[in-house]
DNA sequence: TATTTTGTTCGGCAAACACAGAACCTGAAA
DNA sequence: TTTCAGGTTCTGTGTTTGCCGAACAAAATA
């Protein structure tokens, strides 16, 4: 059963909706949603401005920003002017919760500059930038061997 | 040795830069940066607009939305109409790193709907939407008890 | 009752930003 | 050497948003 066509709009405006949510332009999260549901392996420039009736400034600024961070990767061919676009098939999502935890480690990092700052260290702030800071510290040691079990489980 | 002023200052500003990054406003950041830098154990409304050099408009508006998701405390004296506010004693950042992976749930959930709208389930894409879903369902089954382990450390 | 304290809320402004359209570029083809 | 295909970059515009100031409570005080 060939999904309607409505559903696949649907998912797009809603991947459009979701990215947007994390940071990254509707537009972007758009091109995402449309080469996770198109069914052909790579889809061109000129086909996403057709049928996310887009701009070709928009689709040409979103897809560069999409493959500066390795989520979409240009595909050529031989004799082929153009430029194809697929989803990057080694986009590193345990990388991207990595990435995620360094964002932790820049906030750790700064409370601990915060502690720092702290005339008492003992007061009730201070206890609670440090018990906070005891728990990142023990979060960023751990993590990287906990994603590692994944690997292991896959290996079984 | 007391810190300098600027080095406050600067903390201060910085607070509001690292929020701001992660989609706070950056006077909500820097109202927190204040909270952990000053050496009282509560702080009045005034003095925000003060030492912050806001209007008292963005005060309130930011303080209410720190005071929402619990990262802020109000505090109250008996005999005093002033509200004084602090860092919530027990912001939980386990809880916090819990919310951001149900962020991860969300875009699982649109995976596997992405999924369930392909033609071919065993072509590239498709193969490559199953990896990260496979992935994340494990991510989401296993991390609560790994954060656990935090509390079996502390307790020995 | 009038005034002050302690904020909250509303209206508006300025900066940031996403997108569109058009001008522009580059290399191949005619 | 023009023309065209395939994009990129620049400029303008509408929207969103953070902040401010001023108007507006509400409750204590005078």
């Amino acid at each position: 059963m060939i999904p309607e066509y409505n559903e696949r709009a649907n998912f797009i405006e809603e991947t459009g909706m979701i990215f947007e949510r994390l940071g990254v332009t509707r537009m972007a999260g758009r091109i995402l949603g449309y080469l996770m549901v198109s069914d052909k392996e790579h889809v061109s420039f000129d086909e996403l401005t057709q049928v996310l009736q887009a701009s070709k400034s928009s689709i040409s600024t979103n897809l560069k920003a999409l493959v500066n961070v390795e989520f979409v990767k240009p595909h050529t061919l031989p004799g082929d002017r153009k430029t194809y676009y697929m989803l990057s098939p080694d986009i590193d999502w345990r990388g991207y919760i990595i990435r995620r935890f360094e964002n932790i480690r820049t906030m750790n990092d700064h409370f601990k500059k915060g502690l720092s700052l702290r005339v008492n260290p003992k007061d009730q702030v201070s206890k609670w930038l440090s018990g906070t800071v005891e728990f990142y510290d023990w979060l960023l040691k751990e993590y990287p061997g906990f994603m590692d079990q994944w690997q292991e489980e896959k290996k079984m």
